[in-house]
RNA sequence: GCCUCUGUGGUGGAAUUGGUAGACACGCCGGAUUCAAAAUCCGGUGCUUUACGGCGUGCCAGUUCGAGUCUGGCCAGAGGUACCA
């Protein structure tokens, strides 16, 4: 029997592939172009089913576009700095550069034998002098245009990475590798003003119509972008004044407090001389951040027995309290209260005994009788109790309260943003440098970018706690370049987001001199095709969305945004054991029994089997992809990946399934071989008669290319897949006369296959390709055309329900006319029985697909 | 709490966007082949009923000749987010 040996099979096919130079992609710019990028792994040492997965589903993509005759840019390369690095080199006294670059190596080897269609030739890593040297000249140049600033700030401490995180990387109140509570601490920083750009990132997001929805919506609630009114108050007993920030200038006659933060300026005065709310400002301050229980938070207030004046009504004088649920650094850092209209206002006044009265009563309710209880009012209604106001909609009192503040000069409208600006100082030494000098003269100076890069020293230690950088001998001593006098440099180094944030745009031409080309930048750009996980939907899509609208300030480039269109692709899953123990056991070491129960192979002990969850490594529900290539091929491995489940959705890895995928492989392989037989021989010219089941063939053919293209464009691989078995099973099942037609068929048949099967299992393809006699690589074959004519149905099959209920199906010819329709169902045997004695009211006909009699 | 998504056989999932629910695959059952097994091939497989039929897309209503698909309400699960004024 004829058997496909993959593993002698791919690496030929690999090694051809490579020779050819197939997938390097051209720098003729005049063709038309599709970039299809992944997101690059960072190199920790294997890669796992995750990245086969990603990157399976990238290369079907890019392979598709190669064969549809675009220009495909689909590179790889490492976002090798970071953290593990470090840690690695400290636990086995080694040096991260070493550790990283030998990983690189391994995982190049692995990534290779996946087959994937990558142009190797643009591989870099973001640990490469060559890379993070532009990065620090961008940097110097974001400098220069305002981009990039430093100052002192509450920041998040990470005490085991002992390193500040930004804000985006403090997940429910842990740093976001670590896993373990931040705390607050006052540093000076380095900071990318990504809030310059807060109305871009939102508004341009509603033109990313080929993103998730779901990744938008992260993106704009992250950004939180509210539109409101700064409004002043006027103390009652000095000339000074009070800014606050509200979104609800229409709940002003409600209001009967003002709330300032903690760290407040004139909180801050008060407490210079009150030991009491110096005790009380601690303890606001040191509730933030941390802990989750921020949820159960009391709301506590400090009466500062300051008083302002209401702005409308004459004579009201309403007390401030400092109040530990607001923020400084939002807004203005100062509210008003209107507890019958705001949750956490509501459950102050509640606790502080301060008047709650509705402004805001919904339609239909009586003034004389809406009561607020312990829940705010925060929906839709009219103004009531309110002066002026009373009768408005809530938007036109909001409009009517801007006007008059803004008229007295108390005030305009606002729009204000969660987001802040990105915090990019690290404490670390396994990232880029920060190219800055400070100098005792001349204070902070920025490198000369001839002098680019600073590079990292290779001689360090990781015996000490701390940054490496900073405890060197001698690379942070240096001259000012500016008065030459002796200065040192900044030990801090990058964020290694930084480094993922514009690596997409070195892809384009990564060997220039500058950054990038922006001739090969304005051309490959916009990604057309991202594809990586949704743990990134806000903090690396954020960041490298900001990167290049900074690019383009500093007119690197042109393009408005990085990725056109983004796929987020689901987890890998895998079934977990546990012994009578409770210790997680490895797949490899269960034996699996016909009866359904697992044992353990070395002891033969019951394994108790949890829930599939996403492998990983504490669970121990790992596979490792290079077992499974070496056993079942890459091919195998790729089809598996890419069939039942959807794309976005998370799969589950199982033997069956992947040995089902290594059958059908086995499967195609062998009646490929058996019809060639009787398939006609290459080139031959196109008969002129056909027989009905060569014509049902060819019409399955043609279908297939058109359905299988358009399931590969719209992401549904699952789907292609079906139709690709459905088309196995017709070729397999179609008997061959003697005639030319049948064998003209047949032969078709076996190239449409090969060349729509390429981009999922590419070295079979290649392998059943060269087998056929097919002209030169299927990887570099068009795609084939699906021909409309030969695509047509004759025949249609027509459902027949009466009162909707199906009754019975005829076979009838396609696009006859309605009366036709209907008298042939009234005429059909089951529906003449179902009929009798009935009297039909009604019958809708719907061309070729369904008659409904209504009785 | 709020926002988003998901819910279809034993399992993964299809369903031309309102028109034959369960394509395709896994699993299972039966048969062929084999000394036997593996592999392979053929057939069956939503539930229920002896049958005609009845019931079926998380639950309850509604719109419609016709609802997995649309509307309203509820339930469950997943993800995001959290004093943002």
């Amino acid at each position: 029997m004829t058997r496909y040996n993959a593993a002698a099979s791919e690496s030929k096919w690999q090694k051809i592939w490579d020779e050819n130079n197939v997938f390097v992609a051209s720098d003729d710019f005049s063709l038309p172009k599709y970039y299809v990028l992944e997101m690059f792994p960072y190199p920790s040492g294997r890669i796992h089913m995750g990245h086969v997965r990603n990157y399976a589903q990238g290369d079907v993509v890019a392979r598709y576009y190669k064969a549809k005759g675009y220009n495909v840019l689909h590179p790889m390369g490492w976002d090798a700095f970071g953290m593990p690095a470090e840690n690695a080199a400290r636990a086995n006294n080694g040096h991260p550069e070493d550790w990283t670059y030998e990983n690189i190596d391994h995982m190049r080897g692995q990534l290779k034998s996946i087959g994937l269609g990558i142009d190797w030739t643009r591989e870099f890593a973001t640990c490469d002098p060559e890379y993070y040297s532009k990065e620090q000249e961008m940097f110097l140049d974001f400098l220069e245009q305002d981009l990039v600033y430093r100052k002192e700030s509450l920041v998040n401490w990470d005490p085991v990475d002992n390193t500040v995180l930004a804000n985006e990387q403090v997940i429910d109140g842990c740093g976001w590798r670590s896993g373990v509570p931040v705390e607050r601490r006052m540093l000076t920083q380095w900071f990318f003003r990504i809030t310059d750009f807060a109305e871009e990132l939102n508004s341009e997001l509603d033109a990313l119509d080929r993103w998730p929805e779901k990744v938008r919506t992260m993106q704009k609630n992250w950004i939180g972008r509210s539109e409101g009114m700064k409004m002043i108050f006027n103390f009652c007993h000095n000339d000074e004044k009070i800014e606050t920030y509200t979104t609800r200038p229409d709940t002003i006659f409600g209001m009967s407090f003002l709330a300032i933060s903690a760290d407040h300026p004139t909180a801050l005065k008060l407490a210079q001389n009150n030991q009491e709310l110096q005790e009380f400002s601690n303890k606001c301050r040191s509730l933030g951040g941390t802990e989750e229980e921020l949820e159960k938070a009391e709301k506590l207030g400090f009466d500062t027995g300051l008083k302002v004046a209401h702005p409308f009504i004459e004579g009201l004088e309403i007390s401030v309290y400092v109040a530990n649920f607001v923020l400084m650094d939002y807004g203005a850092g100062a509210v008003f209260g209107c507890p019958a209209h705001d949750q956490r206002d509501l459950d102050f006044a509640r606790k502080y005994g301060l008047p709650v009265l509705p402004v805001v009563i919904p339609d239909g309710e009586d003034s004389a009788c809406f009561e607020i209880g312990s829940k705010a009012y925060t929906d839709a209604g009219k103004i009531q109790n309110s002066d002026f106001l009373n009768g408005l909609t809530i938007a036109k009192a909001k409009k009517e309260v801007i006007c008059r503040m803004s008229q007295k000069g108390m005030g305009e409208k606002t729009v204000n943003y969660r987001l802040r600006d990105w915090g990019i100082s690290r404490q670390r030494y396994w990232g880029t440098p920060i190219p800055i000098i400070h100098c005792k003269s001349c204070g902070i100076v920025p490198a000369a970018k001839s002098d680019l890069p600073v590079e990292l020293p290779h001689d360090v230690s990781f015996e000490k706690e701390g940054n490496p950088l900073d405890h060197h001998p001698t690379w942070k001593h240096t001259v000012c370049p500016k008065c030459a006098a002796a200065a040192v440099r900044e030990t801090d180094t990058f964020d290694t987001f930084i480094d993922s944030s514009w690596y997409y745009a070195r892809f384009t031409s990564p060997h220039s001199d500058l950054p990038f080309d922006r001739e090969a930048a304005d051309y490959w750009l916009p990604v057309d095709q991202y594809v990586g996980g949704v743990e990134h939907a806000i903090l690396h899509l954020l960041y490298s969305r900001f990167f290049t609208k900074a690019m383009k300030k500093v007119d690197l480039l042109t393009v408005q945004e990085p990725f056109e269109g983004l796929f987020t692709q689901g987890m890998v899953c895998h079934e977990t054991y546990k012994d009578s123990l409770g210790n997680w056991l490895n797949p490899d070491e269960i034996e699996k029994h016909a009866a359904g129960d697992f044992t353990v192979r070395a002891t033969g002990e019951k394994v108790h089997v949890g829930a599939s969850i996403k492998m990983s490594k504490s669970k121990k529900n790992v596979v490792d992809p290079t077992g499974i290539i070496d056993t079942y091929g890459a091919d195998t491995a790729r089809w598996f990946m890419l069939s039942d489940s959807p794309p976005e959705r998370d799969l589950e890895w199982t033997e069956e399934g992947v040995e089902g995928a290594w059958r059908y492989t086995q499967r195609l392989y062998r009646i490929i071989h058996e019809k060639l037989e009787i398939a006609a021989p290459k080139g031959v010219v196109e008969p002129k008669e056909f027989s009905k089941q060569a014509q049902d063939l060819r019409r399955f053919s043609h279908m297939s290319i058109a359905s299988v293209a358009k399931d590969i464009e719209d992401f549904h691989f699952n789907n292609s897949i079906a139709q690709i078995y459905k088309f196995t099973s017709a070729i397999s099942s179609f008997k061959a006369d003697s005639s030319a037609g049948d064998a003209y068929a047949l032969r078709e048949a076996i190239e449409v296959i090969t060349l729509i099967i390429a981009p999922m299992i590419p070295h079979l393809a290649e392998e059943i390709w060269s087998l056929i006699g097919g002209e030169g690589l299927v990887a570099v074959a068009p795609w084939p055309d699906a021909r409309p004519e030969l695509m047509e149905e004759t025949m249609v099959t027509v459902a027949i329900q009466i009162k909707g209920k199906l009754r019975a199906t005829i076979e009838m010819e396609k696009d006859l006319d309605k009366e036709e329709v209907q008298r042939l169902a009234l005429a059909n045997e089951k529906i003449e029985h179902a009929l009798k004695g009935q009297t039909i009211r009604k019958i809708i006909v719907i061309p070729n697909r369904i008659v409904n009699i209504v009785i």
